[in-house]
DNA sequence: GCGACAG
DNA sequence: ATCTTGTCGC
């Protein structure tokens, strides 16, 4: 069990590398169970340039109306920096944060970052399916880790991702003639799942709901700080 | 050593 | 991620 691991914060870059290799053992790259998730719940973290300070909308959707069912925000002083890698030490703990203030229980949650796709199997997406033990997607805008072939131009064309001999996600287009989404598993799904749960979230933007919810909460949630 | 590099 | 206007393509 590595679960100390978990709830330990690193001291330095170095401690960061080797609790992400001994936590992606943890991760389950399978899906939990067949069952349709009815909550869904769409994170994202928005800062300042040149502020420290770290706002986390989570808004919980219900599939397939995908109407919003609740919100929660949450607000912090970042505790660590930006570095390609080790986004989920920087943006978790406000994350958490938001997540108790939400009272719906999801039956999965979207992520705006990488799940495995990443040079230690370990991105945002796992970290916090691992912390919060449900199953999470990674859907991020740009690529970390992997080669992939150009997907088709049509919605729904996907091709998959390959990291060190490992399928690790899809390249995903979820909106005709728009830059594709890189799509991976977090925690507790495969990737067959991810890419369809993200498609049945979609709502004819390049973003899933959930996600595009939880990035328009947020800056409206930053900006209300600054009025 | 050099380039790449989620948000 | 943020800052930031108009402009081009489906």
């Amino acid at each position: 069990m590595k679960i100390a691991e978990l709830h330990s914060w690193p001291n330095d870059h170095k401690a960061a590398l080797q609790i992400q290799k001994d936590l992606s053992s943890e991760i389950i790259t399978r899906a939990e169970s067949s069952i349709k998730p009815r909550i869904v719940v769409g994170v994202d973290v928005s800062s300042v340039r040149g502020n420290t300070r770290l706002w986390a909308a989570v808004v919980a959707i219900h599939l397939p109306e995908l109407k919003i069912v609740e919100e929660a925000f949450a607000t912090i002083e970042a505790g660590y920096p930006y570095i390609p890698g080790l986004l989920s030490f920087r943006e978790i703990p406000v994350l958490i944060e938001a997540m108790r203030n939400l009272t719906s229980k999801p039956d999965l949650v979207i992520c705006d970052g990488q799940g495995i796709a990443h040079p230690r199997f370990f991105g945002l997406a796992s970290h916090l399916g691992l912390w919060l033990n449900v199953p999470t997607i990674g859907c991020a805008k740009s690529l970390l880790v992997g080669e992939a072939a150009e997907p088709g131009i049509h919605a729904g064309d996907w091709q998959p991702l390959k990291y060190k001999n490992r399928t690790v996600g899809g390249i995903l287009r979820t909106r005709k003639g728009c830059k594709p989404m890189y799509v991976s598993p977090g925690h507790m799904i495969d990737v067959d799942r991810s890419i369809s749960l993200v498609q049945a979230t979609n709502k004819g933007y390049r973003l899933p709901e959930p996600t595009r919810l939880a990035h328009l909460a947020v800056t409206r949630y930053r900006l209300s700080f600054s009025e």
